[in-house]
DNA sequence: TAAAGATTTCAGTTTTTACCGAAAGAATGA
DNA sequence: TCATTCTTTCGGTAAAAACTGAAATCTTTA
């Protein structure tokens, strides 16, 4: 019998979908995610209708979806017919994947927008420059943040883990830093 | 007259709204402060009803919102009555308003719940050691990454500023870094 | 290529969230 | 302290999103 058994378990899941709620996953996405990481075997469709209580057709919603991200793995069992799924457990890379998909979807069409907007702000005379000038430097704000990010991202995982084991340390590489109140 | 007269500036409230629908925010806060964003003088709540065109109780609401998050400002104007609003223009104070807050909502209550099943798992012998360890491994990613946001928060702006600059270039620091392809 | 097994799509329903307008509540000033 | 002006709260409604169950579609294998 899978993890659902667990009131542990079952309360960490049921938690997760919470969290789901409140970032971009609705509940029985995140909930199907929080199963399949808890579980040390790889579950069928069924399987996870049965442990959370919920119709087939929502689970392969939510399965196609936490595939998007690129965080679950179809599995083929010999001899099976049906698929089998597993999660992703590295935890930093569940986070670099969730971290690029929703940069994709939610950031990126951001800055095209952006872009276009000065574009078409640069042709307009009639615009005040204060709004010219917020809305570019909203633009540039973002796209040099995503570009950090970017960057960031493409190092060794070792290397980013060195880094974050740094801390406030990185800042000794910087000449003239320090702890806050800067103007 | 506002801002809310020009199309462009029109086109990036909007957009802002939806954009809000997909992150914490409900679409009528992202649009006022978008509104507020892009004003370069004060707004009252009546101006703001008038300009995105909702209730009065809507934007009462949506200013208390972004009042919690801390990215706008209240203003007494002598010999008004009424309250005045404007947004933080300086984009490294409000992502840096919006991230600390959001991690307060959003994060720092999964790290107690983590915290507290943790606790539990200890004294009990028949949950399987690998959810303990899941759970256990996801409590400590997540405190550990917060706990790298907070020490990182803490540097002075302009050496972040510096440090955003150097991009992948920190990585110089770290020996034995390099491009990705890491096992 | 037909039957069985498994997945996906979709129209309808439920649940949740956002929003409105009226009424209550504060703050200001006569 | 009583009007006046402005803000917030709150019950009800409208809009959006999630979820279900049935039907359609795709896959496998006999």
């Amino acid at each position: 019998m899978g993890v659902e058994r667990y009131p542990e378990a079952m309360e960490f899941i049921l938690h997760w979908g919470e969290m789901g709620t409140h970032w971009g996953a609705n509940r029985s996405v995140a909930q199907v995610h929080a199963l399949l990481y808890l579980s040390d075997e790889p579950l069928d469709a069924e399987a996870i209708c049965a442990a959370l209580d919920i119709a087939r057709s929502n689970v392969s919603t939510a399965l196609k979806e936490l595939q998007g991200y690129g965080i679950i793995n179809r599995i083929h069992k010999p001899g099976e017919r049906r698929d089998f799924f597993a999660a992703e457990t590295e935890l930093w890379d569940l986070f670099m994947a969730i971290t690029a998909e929703r940069k994709k979807r939610e950031i990126d069409p951001v800055i095209a927008k952006l872009a276009a907007l000065e574009e078409r702000m640069a042709h307009n005379a009639d615009l005040p420059a204060h709004v010219r000038e917020r809305i570019g430097n909203m633009h540039q704000f973002i796209a040099r943040l995503t570009g950090w990010y970017e960057q960031v991202r493409g190092l060794k995982k070792s290397t980013l883990i060195a880094l974050m084991n740094l801390g406030a340390k990185v800042a000794r590489f910087i000449p003239g830093s320090g702890k806050a109140s800067d103007g």
